[in-house]
DNA sequence: GTCCCGGCGAAACAAACTTGCATTTGGAAG
DNA sequence: CTTCCAAATGCAAGTTTGTTTCGCCGGGAC
């Protein structure tokens, strides 16, 4: 049954999703292999609607990638460590320095600029520790910026993911 | 023209992708959506058989999943916050109730039991510092067994993902 | 009241994915 | 050394899926 008629539910001209692309993400960010079809039988839209709405949600970068979740062990990068890094100057242009230098190491996974007692906050995978010590000396002991860093090692992956909690 | 001919690049019996799977892993890590003829093409396989080594990863889990990547300030979820948990007690069965608990808040994006001056380190995503406030008083005040925690807000998403780095 | 605009649904179209089969290869057994 | 078996490939057909086009309806502006 269709409860929004035409008309009563107009497209977002161009930003902010309404309450039907918040219920497709929802449903992308968990299998976005799941069939147009089955989508707008789930939140009361045809096929053609979903799509659109998809389409625009990928333009304007609400939707900002489609990607496989590989698992690390697989693949032979089975550990995963956090790192807290501190500069010993924030000059805009040694942050943005840094932000590309770690940037560009495939092995760190994610990197934040973040407040607080550091200045950046990495997630890195790496195959094993020595590859690990190599990078630090890459990134940390040949970078005349980086005060100290501290390492945690994860033990335990509990939750992964790049879900957003999404209102409704 | 085909460079690798049948059976000379076996696919391996259970787990350890070959540099067939490695290739079409990269690509999927970056955009599930190419084709696979594309696919085919870059790495010297047909579509069928991409298809099959698709398959199979996904069965046996070095694909842990197809997702959408939602940008979180589109969604009104704009803030993005790191908190280190350090415990009182590490007895298991604690420690596993901690697991529960911060896994089962759709705010935590991701929750990482680890070594070193810290027991958790938690990727949080919210709306705003008051959606925060509530969140830490849900997750740390309220629970008898957090000693204490660092927060560490945000300002900037230099580099987001889950992408593996594979050899080759 | 009339016109214009935007979105929706149904159907036709194109593309990709999936499946079965014959072929070839590498390795093990005789 | 020869033979057999298991496995993976490529090709081709069938099916599902995604995409586009069309006509219709409701709402806002004049």
């Amino acid at each position: 049954m269709q409860v929004c008629f035409a008309g009563t539910a107009p497209l977002p001209t161009s930003p902010s999703p309404d309450s039907f692309d918040l219920a497709i993400l929802a449903i992308l960010q968990r299998d976005n292999t799941t069939p147009q079809r089955l989508i707008g039988e789930a939140v009361n839209l045809s096929a053609p609607a979903v799509q659109r709405r998809i389409k625009r949600m990928e333009q304007t970068g609400v939707i900002a990638g489609n990607v496989a979740v590989v698992e690390p062990a697989a693949v032979g990068q089975p550990i995963t460590i956090f790192v807290e890094v501190e500069l010993e100057s924030e000059r805009s242009d040694l942050i943005d320095a840094a932000k590309r230098q770690f940037s560009a190491a495939p092995e760190v996974q994610q990197c934040y600029y973040v407040t607080g007692e550091a200045d950046f906050i990495l997630v890195i995978t790496v195959a094993d520790m020595g590859a690990y010590e190599a990078l630090t000396r890459k990134l940390f002991f040949d970078s005349k910026n980086v005060r100290k860093f501290r390492t945690f090692v994860a033990m335990d992956r509990v939750k992964v993911g790049l879900t957003v909690p999404l209102p409704g």
